[in-house]
DNA sequence: CTAGTGATCCGCT
DNA sequence: GCGGATCACTAGA
């Protein structure tokens, strides 16, 4: 049986706690919807004190899933053309979340290459707008709790002990550019742009 | 590999 | 009107 033990991950990521803290814990983690996706390799963290994030400002109808309950879901249109996903995190009220910035794909593989019409694996998930093309997300799964269907996350198996996580500065924003918000995993050919500069390979 | 540009919609000034 | 938590495509190093 391949795949040690795929397990139930939503309870045990502390999605309570502050978004940079979740972004790191995230990558690893195995995101499913309906049973497409693949492990979590970039992720960024928003904050509602800091000027980058769409909850800067207060609460308001297109942001008021991120000031919900944490554990679940804020999806936001970008451009008008693309869905992208992000966790909620901290408590009611405050407005800070991480967004899903790339997956290396595992489940459904065939069914994201149809939906981006695409068949380049490594370009599947990478990049948020590409997330939600490929896991078929859009406006509808704004709110939504990640801890039942159509959302699944599962634990690490331990098939990659070594696990390294690299920081970086946030991507595609303007302000707030100095906090090293962005993380992602070490290596991996799956992210939306590399990190500082190490070995272009993977 | 990096840099530039058009597409396309919604919320805010 | 303006400008995005972006992407696909093109041209050039």
């Amino acid at each position: 049986m391949s795949s040690a033990a795929l397990l139930p991950a939503a309870g045990s990521l502390g999605f309570e706690g502050a978004p940079h803290e979740v972004a790191r814990r995230l990558i690893g983690i195995t995101l499913l919807v309906d049973g497409v996706g693949g492990r979590i390799v970039e992720t960024e963290a928003y904050d509602s004190s800091e000027p980058a994030a769409h909850s800067f400002g207060g609460p308001r109808p297109r942001n008021a899933a991120l000031f919900g309950p944490p554990g679940h879901a804020y999806v936001y249109r970008s451009y008008g053309l693309h869905w992208c996903l992000n966790f909620v995190c901290r408590e009611s009220g405050h407005g800070a979340g991480v967004l899903i910035r790339a997956l290396e794909p595992t489940h459904g593989v065939e069914r994201m290459r149809e939906r981006r019409g695409l068949d380049n694996a490594r370009l599947l998930c990478a990049g948020p707008g590409r997330v939600g093309q490929a896991l078929g997300v859009d406006g509808s799964f704004n709110g939504l709790a990640l801890d039942a269907p159509p959302f699944a996350l599962l634990a690490r198996s331990e098939d990659r002990p070594s696990l390294e996580v690299e920081v970086g500065p946030r991507i595609g924003i303007s302000k707030a550019i100095e906090l090293p918000w962005r993380f992602g995993e070490k290596g991996s050919r799956y992210l939306s742009k590399p990190f500082g500069r190490s070995s272009p390979r993977g």
